[in-house]
Order: structure tokens, then C-alpha cells, then sequence
DNA sequence: CTTATAAGG
DNA sequence: CCTTTTAAG
């Protein structure tokens, strides 16, 4: 079984800008989207609908932000919308779709700018989804299942994980309170970083680009995008890689698909 | 000499899609431009400065609203902004430019809705203009000069000046008062409606058409940029058209360039 | 820099 | 259907 997840950044402008080619193209089983940016009506049919997908669709609440989306080849046996935390109950940010033995979810995390109220939401975000995220592996495991939570993090881990992380120390996605955060979701919690498991050595590989400058020329990206599965299906992963090519000449999103192989 | 009038519907966006390569282009030697919708600050250098060219440009005090300018090969010998009707003193729709033994002016009528404030503030402009237009005749006759009102006038005069007059009797830029007040500037105030005068009996040539549906490519368009001149320069129109080809391709206005060559 | 939005056209 | 704006990212 293979999953992508990618932040479309706007499915409505992505699929204008070359999605709907990578997804009839793409060998994957799953495709887990974020910033979806739009209710299901307000998308080509083409995106609502594609032949042969099974088409789960989470809008937010307020008009064009956030946004999850799950593309299934299979139909899907359950969708369970939100996680729990009243806050974030209609806020387009969280979906899991249980597919045979393996639940697969669609999160984008919010993003944060320091000193802001958008800052503060990331965090009590990140405070309500951690014990989420202990509590459903010991679900999942009882009813030995698997769960990958794939999506935008909107946080960098490491050094390795994003291409100026001295410049960066200071900056949302990469403060130290959230790297100790995103460690607890790989220990304590029981997590495994499927992409990095696989491939420990390397910088990155990022999968968002700014829009802004050269970033995407120059490869100065963040890994910001994860799968993170329980251990499961994480010892399952074959391969990995982030399709960076799918953005090279028509680029269709700030961020590029994170593809991983299970077996 | 030649002169151009064209609203370019946002001057920086028209200068990404090819406006400026149309004026590099050009044999004009003044162009005047109506929705400039932006302060001279937010233009790209080759807008604000081009080489060779004269330009002053009149926002208005609405941010992204108006804005008309006026781009002359010579140095202007006078500039005069609004036409001293208090309301529009600031809106960006009127500016005089002096060169030589004639007063080019640009204008941007505002455009109406039926039943609205806006067709309202449409009629008190008309209302306001028209006195203004009959005194500039005799002051600039007084003078041994003449005068050229170019610009989007946001009506169409006659059946023949828009391809479906009649599904647009009640639309506004085509109502029946709109229609008689431009028959009192080709009457009464004693103006010459150039572009028609030349080609009495064609239809349009249109110089406006919807950016909806199929609008351009089957040409239904409406002609409602003129230039609108004293009888003394009128009599020295040798030659006009609409530059429809100039939006071929890469159309970069939902407007075309109506161009005059003045013996 | 790009996506949305809203109002304007 | 396009421009602008403002907010978000």
C-alpha cells in the first residue's frame, strides 16, 4: 500500500496548476490532502469526483482557510471528522479514514507566527492533540490495528529537517518548545517518523518551499510534512520519498507530495 | 500627431501581461489611461518612468479604485487634475494636460448599476460635466486651442456602438438618459465623437468587451472609449482605430487601445 | 509570493 | 471573469 500526503496550498488553484495530472498519474493507494481551501461545491468535478477515487472532503469552517481531504482507491470503512477538542471541532483540520487494518489520517497542524494569537492556537492545538495521539495507538493497537497520521505538521524536528535552521531558531516551526513537542510524539508518545526511520542521515528531505525569493531554486525548504505511524505499519515502510519532481516546472503547491511504500 | 486612450483595468496587472510591450511598441504620441488603480509608488519602473515618454498619473484617493494618466513624448506645458465639481475632486477620473495648442484630457466616466448608489453617483458626475465640458469649449476656442476628451465614458451612444443593444436597453451604459446625455456633448456642447465621425456606418468598432463568457472572441463588445473632440481638432482626424489585435493572444485589458492620427 | 476573501466593474 | 483589497500562510 502506498500514501501520499501534500498540501495543496488551494486544491481549486491546484488542480488549475497541474494536481489533477500528478493524481492520474500517481501509483499511490492513498493521497491525504491539506489546505484544501474550499467546500466540496466549490470544486471541478474533476477534484471532487476523479473516476476510480473515493473522495472524503473536510472543509473548516471559515470560508477558504484549512481544509483536509482523503482520496482512497477503496471505500472507505469509517471517517471520523476532528479529534476531540472542542476548539478545533469545525476547523477543517483533522480527518481519519479507516481503510482494511490501517486507520489513515489527514492533519494540518496550524501554522504560528511568534508573538501572535496565531502562535497560541498552534500550542493549544499541539496540547490537545498529543494526548490524543497516546490515547488512539492504545485503540488502535487493542484492536490491532495501525494508524498513520499523515499531514502538515508545520513543524521542523531537527537540524536536518529544514535548510537554515540557525537563521530559524526564533522562528514558528522551528522553536524549541515545538521540536520538544514533536519529540514526545516520537517517544512518549510511540510514533515513528516514517521518512526519517528510512532515511536518518540526510538533510531533509524538505517537502515546502517559500514562495517567496529562490527558496524552491535553491532547495533551502523545511520537512515539515510527515507520515508518522504507529510501529507497526512504520516497521512495514519500504521506501520513501518526496516527489519534488511534481512541483518542478509547473508547480502546483508550496509543498510537494511525501509518498511512502508499505508493504 | 497621434493619440491612444485605452482603460487598462489595473495598470500593474496590465504591465505584467503586456501592456508595456504594447507601449514600447506604439507610434502614439500621447496615451491616455483610465483605471490605473494604483499610486505611482506600486507601479513597476517601466510604468512609472518609461524611457522616452512624459507621464503623470492622477489615483484616486480610494485605494485600487480609478486613477486615470496621461503618457506624452513631449513635456507638458500645464496639468490641471478634476474638472472643479467638489464630489470628484479627488476620485482619479479627470486630468488636462497641456501640449502645445492642445488640451489632452483623460477621463473615466463612472461606471453604474441600475438601482444603485452607483448609477446615482454615475448620473450626478453627467450632471456635472456637462456644463464643465460647454465653458472649457469656449475657453479653449477663446484661446485659439483645442481640446480631447479621451476615455472610458462607460456609455454607448447609439445601436450601432454595441453588439447587443437590445438585451441592454435597461442595462446601465446604454439607458436611454445615459444615451441623450452623450447627444448633448455631440450637440449641444458642440464636440465631435472622432472614432464615429470616421466611420459612420460600421459597427463599433467596439472597444470594451465582458471578460465573461466568450465575450471577445465573438466580438460582442460595446464601444464606449472615445475621444471626443473640439470641431477644429476633429476636423484634423485623418485616420482611427480600434487596436483589438493588441488583446490578441495575451490579452492584458478587457479594454482595446482606441488610437487617432491628427494631421 | 501565493492563496483565499470582498467589493468593484 | 477579471481587478483590486485584506488576511493568512
Amino acid at each position: 500500500m502506498e500514501i501520499s500526503t501534500v498540501n495543496v496550498n488551494g486544491l481549486r488553484a491546484a488542480a488549475r496548476k497541474g494536481f489533477l495530472g500528478w493524481l492520474g498519474a500517481t501509483g499511490a493507494d492513498v493521497v491525504c490532502l491539506q489546505e484544501v481551501r474550499a467546500v466540496p461545491e466549490q470544486l471541478p468535478r474533476e477534484a471532487a469526483a476523479p473516476p476510480g477515487w473515493h473522495v472524503v472532503v473536510v472543509p473548516g469552517e471559515v470560508k477558504g482557510r484549512a481544509g483536509v481531504a482523503v482520496y482512497s482507491r477503496a471505500d472507505p470503512d469509517g471517517v471520523r471528522v476532528g479529534f476531540g477538542a472542542e476548539e478545533f471541532a469545525g476547523s477543517g483540520r483533522y480527518v481519519e479514514v479507516d481503510l482494511g487494518a490501517v486507520t489513515v489520517a489527514s492533519l494540518y497542524l496550524p501554522s504560528g507566527e511568534v508573538g501572535t494569537a496565531r502562535q497560541e492556537e498552534k500550542e493549544r492545538f499541539m496540547e490537545a492533540f498529543l494526548p490524543y495521539l497516546v490515547r488512539r495507538r492504545s485503540e488502535v493497537e487493542a484492536a490491532g490495528r495501525d494508524l498513520v497520521v499523515c499531514g502538515d505538521w508545520n513543524i521542523a524536528h531537527r537540524e536536518e529537517d529544514l535548510r537554515n535552521w540557525r537563521g530559524n531558531r526564533r522562528s514558528s516551526g522551528f522553536l524549541p518548545e515545538e521540536r520538544a513537542w514533536l519529540s514526545r510524539v516520537f517517544g512518549e508518545a510511540g510514533y515513528v517518523d516514517v521518512v526519517r526511520a528510512l532515511h536518518p542521515d540526510q538533510a531533509g528531505p524538505y517537502s515546502w518551499w517559500s514562495y517567496r525569493g529562490r527558496a524552491f531554486d535553491n532547495d533551502a525548504g523545511w520537512r515539515i510534512d510527515y507520515q508518522v505511524a504507529t510501529p507497526g505499519l512504520a516497521a512495514r515502510a519500504a521506501s520513501a520519498r518526496v516527489e519534488r519532481a511534481a512541483s518542478h516546472g509547473a508547480r502546483w503547491s508550496d509543498h510537494a507530495p511525501v509518498t511512502v511504500s508499505y508493504s
